[in-house]
DNA sequence: AAGACGTGGAC
DNA sequence: TGTCCACGTCT
């Protein structure tokens, strides 16, 4: 019964599947791991320009598991969900540990790495080692809701998701299959405008009769966002920045400017032995989370002390003048320097 | 176990 | 302009 709906599916995919940098018929299982990390959250188009350097850089688990925290930080830089990559540098020295530095192809031992979760494991061992074990993710869910005409919230298609992809992956190759589905999920299936009429699975699918085969699956509405007016203070003596080293939490683990809770910089900011004096307000900006908002106002200010600033709170890391661009700061903080580098270069 | 966690492009 | 994508994993 699903044989007609997998030959469907792949015909279709052999003729208008994506032709991806990490894609192969005989792919390294590094190389699938390294892109579903990356492709957590994040849309093909943001990552397959980055990918081939990437893998240059991180070729094996044994070169990731080396990498510094300013190394990998420039290595994710401006590809968000940062904690990914410290997942991935964990699980590359577990590989390195547990498994002699070869990716396992058990998905038990797959589940056990740090940052893979139920739908990693299935794509790891369904396109790197072509075995029959289903992952479900966004798009696979939403093909299944719609083809079997559920109306249901994505956490409950999971499950009967699961079960249908593994029926469909004893029709053939899992591989074929899972790159197949998720093609499908993400240039036909679409979540608002899907393309039906190019579907390979139309005349199967209950969604296709509707009105609108889009009520499925039925979206999660968003709580209002919390929206802060911070000062982004960037801290220099001329020869140095001062930063702060940001705790876990959001944009965490790294250092950061200081993040003030005010909606304008103060003309003087006290640290122990010094202050920093205020020289400049950079032109004001908005980021967007997921689940909040800043309003930034970014400053640059001048260190007066003969010593790095001290705080009790916080570490301060100090970084050398040069050095700012080299740190893989996020977007929400990396929006600033171009006013600021002009700015404090200009100021002697 | 509900909420935290980035980003940029589509609409 | 603002909303949505975005279940993926961890805590």
């Amino acid at each position: 019964m699903d044989g007609v709906l997998s030959d469907a599916l792949l015909s279709w995919y052999r003729q208008y599947g994506r032709e991806l940098p990490w894609r192969s018929d005989t792919p390294d299982p590094w190389i699938v791991l390294v892109s579903e990390f990356l492709l957590q959250q994040t849309r093909v188009e943001t990552i397959a320009p980055r990918f081939d350097d990437i893998i240059r850089t991180i070729p094996d688990p044994a070169s990731c598991a080396r990498l510094e925290d300013s190394e990998l930080d420039r290595l994710w830089q401006g590809l968000g969900y940062y904690r990914r990559a410290r997942n991935l540098r964990a699980a590359a020295r577990q590989i390195c540990e547990r498994h002699d530095g070869r990716v396992p192809d058990q998905a038990d031992a797959l589940a056990a790495l740090t940052g893979i979760g139920p739908y990693t494991t299935g794509a790891i061992m369904a396109i790197a080692f072509n075995q029959p074990v289903p992952g479900v993710d966004g798009n696979i869910a939403r093909v299944w809701a719609r083809t079997s005409g559920t109306r249901c919230r994505p956490s409950e298609a999971a499950t009967p998701a699961r079960q249908w992809l593994a029926n469909l992956f004893e029709t053939g190759e899992p591989r074929q299959i899972m790159q197949a589905v998720m093609d499908l999920g993400a240039t036909i299936c679409t979540p608002r405008a899907p393309r039906c009429d190019a579907c390979p699975l139309a005349s199967d699918c209950v969604a296709r009769q509707w009105p609108d085969p889009t009520e499925t699956p039925i979206r999660q509405q968003r709580k209002p966002t919390p929206h802060d007016a911070i000062v982004h203070a960037w801290i220099t003596d001329g020869r140095n920045w001062f930063l702060e080293y940001r705790p876990r939490g959001l944009l965490g683990e790294r250092p950061a400017p200081f993040c003030l809770t005010t909606p304008t910089p103060p003309d003087t900011l006290r640290f122990g032995h010094g202050h920093a004096r205020l020289h400049a307000t950079g032109p004001a900006f908005r980021h967007v989370f997921t689940h909040r908002r800043w309003s930034v106002t970014p400053a640059l200010y001048h260190w007066k002390g003969h010593t790095p600033p001290q705080s009790g709170s916080t570490t301060v890391v100090t970084i050398d003048f040069e050095q700012l661009n080299d740190l893989g700061l996020p977007r929400a903080f990396s929006r600033a320097l171009p006013w600021l580098l002009k700015e404090a270069v200009a100021r002697d």
